[in-house]
DNA sequence: GCATGTCAAGTTGTG
DNA sequence: CACAACTTGACATGC
């Protein structure tokens, strides 16, 4: 069976994440820049907690947190480790209950670190930061239970073999409760369903397979073909396989295929994915609307 | 109060 | 060579 997941946001309901910007809190000494961080750390697992209420009572089976959930968690100068925030207990409370309700009601959840993890690159200062972030998601997927840390495989630098190979090696290095979680997905620019499979069978890596990114960067790989590959890379897991979807703002034939519409078209829901154990993360601007609109349509 | 410009990090591709 | 696109707001600032 299909489920369906929501990513990081919501339209309308009123569940918000807050997050700051390095500029701004340079300019408080350290301890109150830690007390305005525990603010927004313990606002943010409050909404943690009823984004998975919504979920639950709207029949969504899977959300995927922000990558900013404690803001500026690894960074360089301001960086904190959660204990030392004013508010740790309380928030470690507020997770340990969202653990609780996620397993009692079967809910996924996910993390999606942004586009500056690149364990594929030749810097090894960008490789070790893109370990560190992936720490910090892995300390809070722990506490939460979340089981998906999703990334992709970042950039080519002209040699796609080697810029896996060299993913491959970074991977290894990772501590076990990061690399359990990993998973990787096809982009839209680099690297695809056909590229990235390799990797997985070298590395045990489960691949998410996004249809929208193979429909603007194809590979010769029909939709139903890199389903069921990417789907077999889920296998050794025991875990569903993740999927994404998402809808051409500006239409297929627009020459700018990338931009996602508020809206999925339930036409560019795969054929393929109909009665398959899946969980399909809507990437919508519309957000918890598009979900509920979705599962509507599919009669799901 | 409300509108607007800015925000840690990387890479690719366009203009 | 510079800069927007990725995602997508939310925040601080300035009027």
């Amino acid at each position: 069976m299909i489920r369906l997941g929501l990513c990081c946001l919501f339209r309308e309901e009123p569940i918000t994440f807050r997050s700051t910007t390095a500029r701004y809190l340079t300019g408080f000494p350290r301890p109150e820049r830690l007390a305005r961080l525990s603010a927004l750390c313990l606002h943010n697992a409050r909404s943690l907690g009823q984004a998975l209420g919504y979920a639950a009572a709207h029949g969504i089976g899977a959300f995927r947190a922000l990558s900013q959930f404690f803001p500026l968690y690894t960074h360089p100068e301001l960086g904190y480790g959660l204990d030392e925030l004013p508010a740790a207990s309380a928030i470690r409370v507020e997770l340990a209950q969202i653990a609780r309700f996620r397993a009692a009601h079967g809910l996924r959840l996910s993390f999606h670190p942004d586009q500056f993890i690149v364990l594929s690159s030749p810097k090894p200062e960008v490789a070790a930061n893109a370990g560190r972030e992936l720490a910090y998601q892995t300390l809070v997927a722990e506490l939460v239970g979340a089981e998906v840390i999703n990334v992709h495989a970042g950039g080519a630098y002209g040699n796609k073999q080697e810029a896996l190979a060299r993913f491959a090696k970074h991977f290894r290095e990772l501590p076990e409760g990061v690399r359990s979680r990993l998973t990787v997905e096809n982009d839209d620019r680099t690297f695809t369903v056909r590229d990235l499979l390799p990797l997985c069978a070298e590395t045990g890596i489960p691949l998410v397979y996004d249809v929208h990114h193979h429909r603007c960067l194809p590979d010769g790989l029909s939709e139903g073909e890199a389903t069921r590959l990417a789907a077999a890379t889920w296998e050794r897991t025991g875990r569903e396989p993740y999927f994404h979807l998402s809808s051409p703002r500006h239409g297929w034939g627009s020459g700018r295929p990338r931009p996602h519409a508020d809206y999925i078209d339930p036409a560019d829901f795969p054929a393929c994915w109909r009665g398959l154990d899946a969980t399909v993360d809507v990437e919508a601007k519309a957000k918890e609307l598009a979900v509920r609109r979705l599962k509507r349509d599919l009669s799901l």
